[in-house]
Formats: structure tokens, sequence, C-alpha cells
DNA sequence: CTCAGTGCAAACCGTTTGCAGAACG
DNA sequence: CGTTCTGCAAACGGTTTGCACTGAG
């Protein structure tokens, strides 16, 4: 049942089924709980690596199904950062827009907020007679852990850069 | 053989093997010849598709490890745009380094250049320590043609916006 | 001749789905 | 009690891999 410590931000999640007539289970409740008590960009091994350890056993398509209505909701985020996998993470105690730093040596990520961005979706969209509805920006390289730990990025291509043409 | 109209730029491709040690194969210059003569994102099954239209019939595994090569020599970039696959794009006659509009209702993809990303870029990777390699900025939405053909987006999630809180 | 490349089919892996049984209201 | 959810396992789909065969040098 665990009653114990849900997180307030659950609620909201309730409120949200209730509006759409789904019930709230214990299950929902659990994978709610783990992702609204995260602040970092889960993926679904790890969430169910959580609820494991709190001695709850649900079922993967439990965990996916519940993430999908999450990410209905507008309380959750779904990224793919190139992984092979998703990962998720929650809208809540946070700007709800944002954009990302990921490190390619160790797979950190990194928030930051950006108004420029704004500005520029705004003024490119317009100049193409676009419709904007959501951007996604996300820089790629080493963070500063990486680079003290001399992490390099493999590099290879052309010998002759295709600029030289 | 197909030795009619190979697009130049599979030289190069040809160049980048050869000094790798690679041989250039008919296939891979087959596969190289779609890529570089087409300006659009292809897909996979694209490729496979214009390949077919040639009369060559080229093995799924064999366009797959071709583009393995061709995004190592940094002729070609890959780009996953949520769809739950992989297009292809080469780098040759185009500014190297641009953004995405992607349409939500028809998948176009349309390309925009942005010198204020390139010193954003710079900016937020120096705050954070971070050695940026290179970034992503993707901008979805309605494309021009679909909102006047009255494509809508749907939009679900709370009923009470969370900002509210 | 030799060795890498090719093509087929099977394997992979994250994700989705079908269905019998459990749980909610 | 009916309806929805859950969990298992099988299916899915794009991509990767193993391996016998082909072909280039």
């Amino acid at each position: 049942m665990k009653t114990t410590a849900a997180h307030p931000f659950v609620r909201l999640f309730g409120r949200y089924l209730r509006d759409q007539g789904f019930p709230m289970t214990q299950q929902r409740a659990s994978v709610a709980d783990v992702v609204f008590g995260s602040d970092e960009h889960l993926s679904v091994e790890e969430i169910e690596g959580c609820l494991r350890a709190r001695g709850e056993r649900i079922g993967k398509a439990t965990i996916y199904r519940t993430l999908d209505l999450l990410v209905r909701s507008k309380l959750v985020d779904e990224h793919d950062f190139g992984e092979g996998f998703k990962r998720y993470e929650h809208r809540l105690s946070r700007q709800p827009v944002h954009e990302h730093l990921i490190c390619l040596s160790c797979g950190k990520v990194t928030e930051f907020r950006s108004s420029e961005i704004l500005r520029l979706e705004e003024r490119v969209a317009r100049e193409h007679g676009f419709r904007p509805s959501r951007h996604k920006l996300e820089i790629y390289g080493l963070c500063a852990d990486c680079r003290q730990s001399g992490a390099r990025l493999e590099d290879e291509g052309l010998t002759c850069p295709i600029e030289t043409i």
C-alpha cells in the first residue's frame, strides 16, 4: 500500500486521472512517487530499480503504461538523448521550459534556462510561416568533471575537412 | 555496376575509405550515391526504396553498415526526430551547421541557420565548465502548409495548469 | 588465393500488446 | 459484479550480428 511519504505531487496526478475517468491505483501512485521524488532524468530501468529498492515489484508494462499517463498529463516530460532508450523528468518545482547539457562521457544531464532561445524560436518560426509548439535544445560535450579526469572524445572523419573542398 | 551518373561526392567517401584501409565496393558507392544525391533527410527504408527504384537490391544490413561508415566519415549526419527510426542527411553543399523545423503533422523538415545559437552554446558551456562538441536545436510545430489545411495538434493535460499550484 | 564485404536470417533490446486473473468501486 | 488494471509473456520494429558465400585485389 505504501501510504508512507507519498510525494505531494502525486495528488496532482491523481486529479488528472480522476478528470480523465481513470482510477488511481497503488502501482500508479508508486511509479509517480518515484518520478516526482527524483530530480534526475530517469530511465525505465532506473525507475524499476527504485521501486524494487522500496520492496515494490511492479511489472515493466505497468511502468510504461503509467509513464504514458504521466506524459499525457503534462506533469512529466519524455526525453531521448540518443542512448537507445527514453528518460523521464517531472516538470514540477523547476522552470517549465529548460534546455539540456549532456555529457558524452558520463551521461550526466545538466539543465539551463535561456530566454534567447524563446525569442529565436518565435522569430525563426515567423520567418517560415511555422507555428511552433515546442522546441528542443541540447548541447553535447564534456562536463567539467570528465574534462578534469582527462576524458576525450574520439574524432575521426576525413583527414581533409570538407570545408576545404 | 552503375557507373552512370555517380555523384561526385562519392569520391570523397572513397577517399575516406582508402584512408581507413577499407575498400570502396559497388554497394557502398550506391548507398553513398543515393544519400549524396538527395537533399532530404532520408530513412533507411527510403534509401532502400531509392536503390530498388534504380534496380539495385542491396541488403538492409549493408545499408546500415555503409551509413555507419558515412557517419563516421562525417560526410553524413544522423538524426532522430522521434519517429522511432533514424534519418540521414549529407553535409555537403549546405551550411555545415544548421537547425531543424519539424512539422508534427506532415513530418516535413526545414532547415535554418542561426548564429545566435553558436554564441549561446559557447556562453552556456562556459558558465557550466562544459566543453561543447555539438548541439541540436529542433523546433516542433505546424508548417505553413499544414496550418492552412487546418491541421491541429491535440492538447490534453491537466485542466489546471501546473503553474497555478 | 586471401581476406574483407555481402546477404540472409536470427538475435537484440527497448517498448507495446493480448490475455487471464486480480483489484477497484 | 462489471469494469479496469496488472503482470506475464509473446509480439513488435528498427537495428545489429553471426556466418556461409561472394567478390575484389
